[in-house]
DNA sequence: TGAATTAGTTACCGAAGCTAACTATTTTTC
DNA sequence: GAAAAATAGTTAGCTTCGGTAACTAATTCA
């Protein structure tokens, strides 16, 4: 008699979810012409202000390159641009009016998508999913 | 004055905790020679018993052909056998002896990792966050 | 029994990871 | 202050693992 212990239920579960929720998002992004990996970083920069690709690949636990990559993609669409800082190494880059505009448009369909299936989770719940998450996350981080 | 929503930390937290888990999940496989897919192949039918590549597919949100690969891969490794059903058209999968063997032991360090990085969360936390990702995964399935 | 459905496969494409190796700066060290 | 080490970013090339379209073989339905 074999018992799944719950360590090994959370992180199947927690797989469980990811793909369906990405499935999901990849189509609502999809009609904006975006994906999961651009629209990462437009939030990031949104919320947490002009940015280095170095801070962005760290935040997001990917490597260099390939934030290279989503940054160019980026900026054909004219959704990035760099500033210029005193380190001549550095290419801190910012949203665009227009980038501001696109994750404002997408952002009404992504609230939209995520309260919908936050349906029956109330808030102090996502509030405690959320700090045992972070809490999980730099546990792996240190 | 901007402020973030819960639902929207809340989404942003899961992506954010979901790269730097596959990240040391793959390198843990990685030294048994597996993938994430191929992995979450081995749980089902470890913990689920014999099923069809549809079955995993639905299960999984992975369309059929992607199954379809996975699975050769894991009977190149001869983890899997087909068992034979009344449907001739399906081919009912499960674990070899050797495929059995294999799963235990990666187990064993899948095992540690996640403990690992539970470190500090009760046990009743995990249920309740295994409660709520049950409960998105159905909302956005339904 | 003929049509529709279902299981599985093949072929091909794309997103998004990775490493290795490079250039151009900046920082550190002696 | 010059040489060495470190850091930011890029390019090239690879892999995993998603997807769709189109197909065959078997089963179910009308």
């Amino acid at each position: 008699m074999i018992l799944i212990q719950t360590f090994q239920k959370f992180f199947y579960q927690f797989l469980m979810l990811y793909r369906p929720f990405e499935n999901r998002l990849n189509i609502l992004l999809g009609e904006h012409g975006l994906y999961r990996a651009q629209w990462t970083v437009l939030y990031y920069l949104a919320n947490f202000g002009p940015s280095t690709p170095v801070e962005l690949a760290n935040y997001q636990s990917v490597e260099k390159p390939t934030m290279t990559r989503t940054i160019h993609r980026l900026k054909e669409l004219e959704y990035l641009e760099t500033i210029p800082t005193k380190d001549k190494r550095e290419k801190k880059m910012q949203l665009t009016a227009l980038g501001k505009k696109v994750y404002e448009d997408v952002r009404v369909s992504i609230d939209e998508f995520e309260q919908d299936i936050l349906e029956g989770i109330s808030e102090e719940e996502q509030l405690k999913a959320i700090q045992i998450m972070k809490a999980i996350q730099q546990n792996i981080l240190k």
